[in-house]
RNA sequence: UGGGCUGUCGCCAAGCGGUAAGGCAACGGACUUUGACUCCGUCAUCCCGUGGGUUCGAAUCCCGCCAGCCCAG
């Protein structure tokens, strides 16, 4: 039994994101019954020359179901082409990012700058109220704040959405607060929804078959040099192929064995290497942020306690964020964590709420 | 050229007469709205450098050859 959702204004105007997968269909499901005034957006965002045949067809498909939801519900449906912001905000970043020996997060920049960037904008402009996703996530408004919290659910995606601003989160609505994945599953069977049996979608949605690297080299421009792989004492091991093709506490790939795992421990684009050490080298303690991001107050003036996961799959663990600029500031964690990568993102919760979030640097 | 050592899966490496451990890498899968990590599975069908010999039976013992390394000169 849905969960209903009570509009503030019954017909408060709803512009809702729509991949045409299962749980952003769920979610304009949601806001239809509630009684909002819905209508169902999906961007095109991979810019045309990018795509290889197959992906054009599937980035069509996906507006096709997109639309099929929206007819089975009733909606109104639009598939405005956004692909030169996407390309601008998401992509160029995501490629410099590697260039830079860092490893990006292009999903939390893309939450960031597009989806609650570019479309909500998009939609306040055209006479909206809010916009609405189909992530896993809590928006609640407690004294005027809007404030970002973690889902009830397993599956929560908190971390994705971490980059938002008490501004941006003010006009966002998340339907798929109150109910878990298996549960907006059925509700898309038992409303039969077109698109009730697509897979989870995975992967970074620009780039086919997982290939970044080959991303990176149709669209990257120049490349990072081949450079050496160095022990963290500095000896040198042997040649890599550039930087951008790694990132810390990689394993797999480094074309190079020992006898016992080996795993990258940090990256330099200065000196273009690559430092090889043993999995007890990828541990850190304290771990440097740059656009520090508050969603829980305002400023942060001295040292409060979080807890802070520097990746989507990790276990929040206690840590003493620490101030050190205007949005620059330090994680000490109680307990080292393994493989910290510059240019990840590290959010931070405090009980259930969603503290902010920083981009990990060097 | 004389003396010594070594030669097992792409790499490292067990095995010492009874019918090929393991690690690394690789590959496949699971996990996952990022990249990784992790987990599970597969990886030497008569070729254990090669040709002979001993033995019921050898990668394991013996002989020749080849290759590499080290020390001599």
């Amino acid at each position: 039994m849905p969960v209903k959702i009570s509009p503030t204004h019954k017909m408060e105007r709803i512009l809702v994101g729509m991949s045409g997968g299962v749980d952003s269909s769920a979610a304009a499901l949601l806001l239809k019954e509630a009684g909002y005034d819905v209508t169902g957006m999906t961007m095109r965002l991979k810019p045309r020359y990018m795509l290889t045949e197959e992906q054009a067809r599937a980035m069509d498909k996906e507006v096709a179901d997109a639309a099929a939801v929206c007819e089975k519900l009733g909606i109104a449906h639009i598939a405005p082409d956004f692909s030169a912001a996407f390309e601008e905000k998401v992509i160029r970043p995501f490629i410099a990012s590697y260039k830079n020996g860092e490893t990006p997060n292009p999903c939390f920049l893309c939450n960031q700058t597009i989806k609650f960037g570019i479309m909500l904008d998009w939609a306040l402009e055209n006479g909206f109220d809010k916009v609405a996703t189909g992530h896993y996530a809590r928006v609640v408004t407690e004294n005027g704040r809007a404030l970002l919290m973690r889902s009830p659910d397993k599956k929560d995606q908190s971390y994705f959405l971490s980059g938002l601003t008490p501004e941006q989160l003010k006009h966002v609505l998340i339907p798929l607060t109150h109910i878990g994945k298996d549960e907006a599953r059925k509700l898309a069977e038992d409303n039969g929804l077109p698109v009730a049996h697509k897979p989870d979608s995975q992967e970074i949605c620009f780039i086919p078959g997982n290939d970044y690297i080959r991303f990176l080299e149709r669209f990257g421009g120049e490349l990072p040099d081949a450079g050496d792989f160095v022990s963290p004492e500095g000896e040198v091991l042997g040649r890599h192929s550039g930087i951008h093709r790694y990132t810390v506490g990689q394993r797999k790939g480094l074309g190079i064995t020992f006898g016992e795992p080996r795993f990258v421990t940090a990256i330099d684009p200065e000196k273009s290497t690559v430092t090889l050490g043993r999995n007890a080298d990828c541990m850190t303690q304290t771990v440097k942020l740059c656009k520090l991001n508050l969603i829980l107050r305002d400023r942060l003036d001295e040292p409060v306690f979080v807890e802070a996961k520097v990746r989507y799959a990790a276990r929040p663990e206690r840590a003493r964020l620490v101030p050190t600029g205007e949005d620059t500031a330090i994680l000490e964690f109680d307990v080292p964590q393994r493989a910290v990568t510059p240019g990840q993102v590290a959010a931070m919760y405090q009980g259930d709420y969603v503290f902010g979030s920083g981009i990990i640097c060097r």
